[in-house]
DNA sequence: TGATCTTTTGTACGATAGTACAAATCACAT
DNA sequence: ATGTGATTTGTACTATCGTACAAAAGATCA
């Protein structure tokens, strides 16, 4: 039960538990929950499939630990962001700031390892696709109240869009990072080899300026269900 | 081998290999492939397992057709939809019809089931985040023509912006698009019960709405790495 | 060194997976 | 009515799944 570090906790030894817990956040993120299986894991991380039942006690257990693993860092980096985005004094620049203490998390956080928050995010994007039930429970817990906190910084700096645009706008915007993250591949296929899809750094600077724009468009006329402009007439 | 069709042909007799179609759609889209056993399609759709494999063969057999099933007659309507919005004049109005195009028989197609578009986009959406091989195969072959039709048809109501950006952002539509239709209960959750995730004519106006926008930003500066502006300086 | 606790290994078990296949049943033209 | 091809059913096989558990190996300290 206890743990007894001989020299400086912060210095882990190289542990089995953590090279399982890195192969398994791999091989969810990639190929997704059921998809993988437990043996999968153990012998991608050199480890005996015993092993995994010995430190994680089930599958859903394992999950769960890689979600604890990350939530908590990379919510404070957020926190932390959002803190000094909300300082900004224009409001443009805010936004942008705000967008920025967003995404860039998710790209490049991690608490340990380097692109281990890109590589946790993948995840959540493929575990919210399957509608896996142990990251459904974490998730509703654990980011709504981030969640809401961008949107109310949003909502701040965006006096005049009612507080629904920009939810939605947000949801799209979580939408459009995961699916950065799921299929970088298809930017560079589609653009012909110009763009470059796993480059995150030139995917930040593409989602925020495309995320800010969308913030600022105008607001939806909600009170008007019938707003179809000369546009809609093309049958839609 | 061959069909012999006493009635009409138009008029289908209610096949079981229609309801397994249509059982094995609903629930790959809602938890995946692996998720879904073909005992479980058979179970939904009131057929025995056997049953499944004389139509289909296989499991990938089986999601093989429900893309055959789909492809087509979506394409064709995207089609449709954007050689009507090519036509619109006023630049603005025309960006807003091609992306309407791209969007809305995401939503809506498939003339034969009330809701077959929106429930076959979602599945390609999970079928995307898990890797899927025979969702990743019919996908680069069949929706990157369409891609690349409405990534030049947007391309070109916005000359100014470079081809790379307009892919990016076409990129994040997808992504919004695909996201809405994973989890819409989380607008309605982040929203507090003020915005309905699950109503298709409010998704698809918020997403047309926000996605001009985007489209509409600025171009970025490529040439120009290191663009940080007063905006970085918090340290990102 | 030897005792004790932690970790790893090897193996096994029941459940369920995808799929094959023969028998039963149905649809329908003659 | 009856024979024939299309479909459905029932069952079975093998592979692999998650997990349990005892034994081996390693670590730690009196």
């Amino acid at each position: 039960m206890s743990r007894k570090p001989t020299s400086k906790d912060t210095a882990r030894k190289p542990n089995m538990r953590e090279a399982i817990l890195a192969a398994a956040e791999e091989l969810f993120a990639t190929n997704g929950f059921n998809a993988v299986s437990v043996r999968d894991i153990a012998h991608a991380a050199g480890a005996n499939p015993g092993s995994v039942t010995y430190h994680f006690k089930t599958k859903d257990g394992l999950l769960l630990e890689i979600y604890r693993r990350h939530c908590a860092p990379m919510n404070l980096r957020r926190s932390e962001l959002l803190a000094a985005a909300k300082r900004v004094r224009d409001l443009q620049d805010r936004l942008e700031a705000i967008v920025r203490a967003y995404v860039v998390p998710a790209f490049t956080s991690g608490s340990d390892l380097a692109g281990g928050g890109a590589r946790f995010t993948r995840l959540r994007a493929v575990m919210s696709a399957e509608g896996n039930e142990v990251a459904r429970k974490i998730i509703a817990q654990t980011f709504d109240d981030t969640s809401h906190a961008f949107i109310d910084a949003i909502h701040e700096s965006l006096p005049h869009i009612p507080r629904t645009d920009v939810v939605w706008r947000s949801h799209f915007l979580l939408g459009a990072l995961y699916y950065s993250l799921v299929t970088p591949d298809r930017v560079s296929r589609l653009s012909r080899g110009e763009a470059d899809g796993s480059d995150p750094a030139n995917a930040i600077e593409q989602l925020v300026q495309a995320t800010v724009a969308a913030f600022q468009a105008p607001a939806l006329d909600q009170a008007a269900p019938a707003r179809r402009r000369a546009v809609a007439s093309s049958k839609v």
